[in-house]
DNA sequence: ACATGTATAATTGTATACAATTCAGATATA
DNA sequence: TATATCTGAATTGTATACAATTATACATGT
C-alpha cells in the first residue's frame, strides 16, 4: 500500500495529516500557510489545496480570512472511532465472506502466515505493516468501494493507536489469531461468523488499550 | 442547515459536488479546471481546491498531470451508503439515548411536530428541509464528533435518493412516524430501543426504494 | 495504410503578484 | 484610565504568470 504521493500538495497533505495525528501540531494551534511552506520548501499554493483537504477530514478547521487551526483529535474521538470501526469492520466481513475472491482468500491466509513467521522470529518491525495489510485486503474483499473508503479513512485516524498495540507481543499473537479466526469464517463464507468476530477483533483491540490506559495514549 | 460558503472554493466544492450527485455530470467526464473556472466566473485557483477537496470524498478521481474524472455513484453504491447509515444512525440513536441534552430532545419533539403540521397541509416542500434537520439534530445528539462528521457526509450521498422518497407522501407519514418513535425512545432514554428503531428506519427507507425501483434512481 | 517521430497546442502543477481582510499597536479623545 | 479610531503590517483569498507534463496534428519513412 504505497502512501506516497508525487505532487506536492500531496506530500504536504500526508506530512500535515501524520504531524497532526501523532501529536507534533497540538490542538488549537494555528497553522499559517507561509510558514508551513517555508519549513517545507514550497509555496503557498500546494499547502493551501492540502489544508482545505485536511479540514474535510475534520483534523483543521478552517475560518474564512482568519485562517486554519488544527482541530487534533482526542482520547474520547480515538474511542468513538474504534466503536464506529467495530460495527464497520463487522459489516466488511459479513459482505467479504460471501463476495471474496479466491485470490483475496489466498492473499489474506498468507497475510496471517506471515505474521505467524515474523513473530516467531521476534521481528516485531513489520507487524504494523502486515497488520494495515490484512485491513486493506479485508476491506478490499467487501466488493464495496464506499465501505472500503470508509474504512480505509478511520484507519488513518487510529494509527497511533496501532502503533502501541502492535508492539506488545502478547496482544500481537491474539491479533494474528482472531484474523485467522477471520479468514477461516470467510473461507466457509459464514457471513454471520464472520460479521461476529471481527466485529470482536476491534472491540478486543480497544480491551488492551483500556487495559493499556487511554490516557497513555497522547504522551 | 446553512450549506453556504462565502469564498469562491467553498462555493466551486458545493456547486461541483451537487452538480455530481445530481447526475448533471455523467461518469468518467473530464472536468476541465478552465472550463468550470470560465462557467462559474472564477480563476482555475479556487477550482482546483475543490477538486481537491472532492477527491477526498471520493467524488473525482485526480490523475497526476493528467486532470479530473468524475466518479460519480452507482445504484450499487448508494445501496451501500443505506446499509453503513444503518449500522451508523443505530450506534448514533443507541449514543444518542444517553447523552442527549433536554433541549436537543425538545428541538427533535418539535421537528416531529412541524413535518405533522406541514404534512397535514400538504406542503411537501419543505419535507426535505426537516428530514435533514432531524436527522442533523441526532447526530449531534450522539455526542461525537467523529460519527456525527461521518454521518453528515453519507447524508450528502444519498440527497438524491431522499428527494424522491420524501416526495411521496405515504413515505412522509410512515417516515415521521418512525421518527416519532424514536423520540420516544430517547426521552426514555432507552439505548437498546433508540439504537434498533434507528436502524430499522434506515433499512425502511431501503424497502421503500426497493418497491419505487432502484433502477429508476439515475433516470 | 500504418507506425513513428516531432512540433505545437492544451492542460496541469507551482510560484508569485495583487486585492481584501484581519490584527496589533499607537495615537487621540472623553 | 478607558475607549475609540486610525494606520501599517501580517495574513488570507484570488488571479495570473510561468514551468512541466501530456495530448494532438502533421509529416516522414517503410
Amino acid at each position: 500500500m504505497s502512501e506516497e504521493s508525487y505532487s506536492l500538495s500531496g506530500r504536504v497533505f500526508h506530512r500535515l495529516r501524520e504531524d497532526i495525528l501523532s501529536g507534533r501540531y497540538h490542538a488549537n494551534e494555528e497553522l499559517r500557510e507561509k510558514t508551513i511552506g517555508d519549513e517545507l520548501g514550497v509555496s503557498r499554493t500546494p499547502v493551501r489545496e492540502a489544508l482545505r483537504q485536511l479540514e474535510l477530514e475534520g483534523l483543521v478547521k478552517i475560518i474564512p480570512n482568519k485562517g486554519a487551526i488544527v482541530e487534533g483529535i482526542s482520547v474520547a474521538d480515538i474511542k468513538d472511532i474504534y466503536a464506529i470501526r467495530a460495527h464497520l469492520e463487522g459489516l466488511c466481513a459479513g459482505w467479504a465472506a460471501t463476495r471474496i475472491t479466491e485470490q483475496q482468500l489466498a492473499a489474506l491466509e498468507e497475510n496471517v502466515f506471515l505474521v505467524e513467521f515474523h513473530e516467531a522470529k521476534g521481528n516485531y518491525a513489520q507487524m504494523l505493516e502486515l497488520d494495515n495489510r490484512f485491513h486493506d485486503l479485508l476491506y478490499e474483499a467487501s466488493g464495496s468501494r464506499m465501505l472500503s473508503q470508509e474504512l480505509v479513512n478511520l484507519h488513518h485516524y487510529v494509527e497511533r493507536v496501532r502503533k502501541i498495540t502492535l508492539s506488545m507481543p502478547e496482544r500481537v499473537i491474539k491479533s494474528n489469531n482472531e484474523h485467522r479466526q477471520i479468514v477461516e469464517a470467510l473461507k466457509q463464507h459464514d457471513e454471520d461468523r464472520a460479521e461476529k468476530l471481527a466485529n470482536r477483533h476491534i472491540r478486543n483491540a480497544m480491551a488492551n488499550m483500556d487495559k493499556y490506559g487511554w490516557e497513555n495514549l497522547l504522551k
